[in-house]
DNA sequence: ACCTGTGAACATCTTCACAGCT
DNA sequence: AGCTGTGAAGATGTTCACAGGT
């Protein structure tokens, strides 16, 4: 089975810990709607509220930048706004290809967030060759043979996976060897890629699934004592483990079974 | 400005640290897919590939559900299928509503994945008059008139909110007071909630601008020095700071700017 | 012989609390 | 007086390496 890594390489690229990196985004927004309000300075406290963090954590996350504030004052906002960009590689222009245009494609094509902020939607590509040609947010769909020559010739670097799963990692290898070495991976797979190749996925059922952990939790805070109670019933709707050799009552997990119907 | 938490309230729930719960999902879907091909069991190493982790951590993160394998074998598939779903919480039903119906919106309602796995798309609502009726993916959609209406209904719990950035506070608002405690947020926007409700956010351009950080990273890799020499240049196209009292000299950042024009 | 389960070491991230500058 | 910048403490997460069960 090919593996290989996934996700960052952990790089600690130059000393700004990559948790400081994931809110540094979040920063630059907060910011961007300040200086559109024209105020001038900012405290961090302030700051930190309309990120969504606490103060604590935004300074020291700025300490990794430099000292940028000042004593007594708080943060200048279009100087920061230009630090972060500038440390986030924002001033330079980005192209972008995304691959697939589904309706998730489209969507993505159409997101406006997409073209500020030093991004910028080089093509569109997707397999199918009814496709190939029609505007979508503007722009004519070009099918994936081309992708090779696309890359090469827009100097795209960061590509978008939006195409369903079972074609995800071809897509990806087609990319990575074209020269792209950063992915963002929308479809519902684990992505290999060789060493020095970011990719980044944004999966919305692993997300509904935490979310459906903690509701789980909330509606379930006194009923725990009932479940302790139902588990030997529960034991016997267990799925009948295939080839094992294991009684059921072997298993020591560390709360009680429910019994329910399992989804596909 | 009203602030409030914003994601999880590191509830650290029973016992599973968050960090494993965010994989559980990951392991769900490798398993599923053994699981579709029949095969019985499956050792840490196999499935942590499988997963894009590695062995270890694997083996660390399944410690806390319980001791689901065994030793000199591996694990059983549909036994641990059924432990993660249940832990998860998906061998019950969520019904789930999706606010914002435009390309994105439609893009998750049709989204597949979306349906299986415990969730159900209950609703489908928009703001937009002309959108109220027309079925997307199936369904009518619905106006917003009726959220509080839809979400009690129907017991709704997860909310997923697919609106323009302008619109996600105040349907926000809406969902919680109508019962929602969990929301799952496209919308480039902090959103604030009271305590007891979990937010999820999932933004595009952050997971581009972290993409870029890391590409720049890999192109300036030897360009380092050469920046040191720009600083003086750099620092003279760096933005007026406006009303700002201090010389750019005092400014010191651990590295050398680059001069460039800055996105809006 | 093989593979899990886990203490212990290590690494990263967060929060506290306050010294030091404006 | 007010707010940043940061060491140090604490919490969380990851990896190692091996004891212990099959």
């Amino acid at each position: 089975m090919a593996t290989g890594r996934t996700h960052r390489p952990a790089t600690r690229s130059r000393g700004i810990p990559e948790a400081t990196v994931a809110r540094l985004p979040l920063y630059l927004r907060a910011l961007t709607a300040l200086s559109e309000r024209s105020v001038p300075t900012v405290s961090s406290e302030e700051l930190a509220a309309a990120a969504g963090v606490n103060s604590a954590k935004l300074r020291k996350d700025f300490s990794y930048l430099g000292s940028y504030g000042t004593r007594g004052v708080g943060y200048d906002v279009e100087y920061l706004v230009y630090q972060i960009s500038r440390e986030l590689g924002l001033t330079q222009d980005w192209p972008v290809v995304i691959v697939g245009i589904g309706n998730l494609g489209a969507a993505l094509a159409n997101y406006g967030g997409f073209a500020s902020r030093g991004f910028r939607v080089a093509a569109l590509i997707d397999a199918d060759p009814a496709m190939a040609g029609k505007p979508v947010a503007g722009m004519p769909v070009q099918h994936t043979d081309d992708l090779e020559k696309i890359i090469e010739d827009n100097g795209v670097s960061i590509g978008v996976i939006a195409t369903p799963a079972g074609a995800a990692q071809q897509v990806c290898e087609r990319l990575v060897a074209a020269g792209v070495t950063s992915i963002l991976n929308f479809a519902p797979t684990v992505l290999s890629v060789p060493d020095g190749v970011d990719v980044r996925k944004v999966d919305l059922s692993i997300e509904l699934q935490i979310l459906a952990f903690h509701e789980q939790r909330k509606a379930g805070e006194e009923a725990a004592a009932d479940a302790v109670v139902a588990e030997a019933v529960a034991d016997a709707a267990v799925p009948p483990a295939p080839g094992a050799r294991t009684e059921a009552a072997d298993r020591k997990g560390p709360d009680g079974d429910v019994p329910a119907v399992m989804p596909a």
